[in-house]
DNA sequence: CAAGTAGTTTAGAATAATTATAAAGTAATT
DNA sequence: AATTACTTTATAATTATTCTAAACTACTTG
């Protein structure tokens, strides 16, 4: 299966038309090799630059949430003002790279023990975010 | 030595003068028995209602942040568009309630292992976030 | 204490990320 | 090809936060 169709199915996987734009966001997304961490903006320069195509915002944002609903996407919270994307939808843990805001990818880091929840919640997710900095 | 005192200690030591202001935000934040977790918004509701002051948003955000800076009050980081505050210093770890948007103090949870932070970076501090849901 | 100055408060403006809107455009279905 | 439902877009709205500069106050000093 050629990447056109691995992003029709990812799409349409995610209830949402091929259209031209999102088949953009989708190279952007999926063709490197290596995952990455991004901004909505970071995301946005990439496709006006590399793949020269200009995509309005909201259409840019309602994708990356829709993916991101779909699993095909991760937010990773860190203290910042804007909302950071990961490419790596794998269990995995990050540095937090606090001056040059740069996320780092590392194996999971486990806990020793899972405290448990109050009655009558339950563990959705756990975030483990190791912020470091230049010494 | 009285609460008062305790306030104007604190705030001498993050370099601020005792203004009306500041005493009334060290009353919301330092008189309860309990520690508890606010946004900025919250914060200013308490003073309004409670300790029937108005005080402008501006010195509220500036003093919130003073304190942080100087360990009075902890930042937290979670998914969510505004900023949380601890008044609650020591080392502790969280549950977070994905709807009510509800902060839960934890003793502290250790990793199994703590990674080696790449070249020339070292680790400023660790934040682990348990996210729960009612079920 | 009176006056000087350095720091503070405030309302309002500015900024910035995100979300909402609604008109024009496009994909899918028949 | 026509119809329908969904999509894109420019632009406005929203919201948290920061900035600004004028009026005000705490502190120091004579
Ligand atoms: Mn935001
Ligand atoms: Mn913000
Ligand atoms: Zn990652
Ligand atoms: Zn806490």
């Amino acid at each position: 299966m050629n990447n056109l169709n691995i992003y029709k199915e990812k799409l349409r996987e995610s209830g949402l038309r091929p259209t031209r734009q999102r088949l953009k966001i989708c190279e952007a997304l999926f063709s490197p090799k290596e995952t990455f961490h991004f901004t909505i903006n970071d995301l946005s320069k990439i496709i006006e630059e590399k793949l020269d195509e200009k995509i309005s915002l909201a259409t840019v944002y309602n994708t990356v949430h829709a993916f991101k609903k779909n699993g095909y996407l991760k937010e990773i919270v860190i203290a910042t003002d804007k909302s950071y994307f990961d490419t790596n939808t794998g269990t995995h843990s990050h540095f937090f790279d606090i001056k040059n805001k740069e996320l780092i990818d590392i194996n999971q880091v486990d806990l020793k023990d899972i405290p448990n929840p109050p009655t009558g919640k339950k563990i959705k997710n756990i975030d483990v975010i190791i912020n470091v900095e230049s010494e």
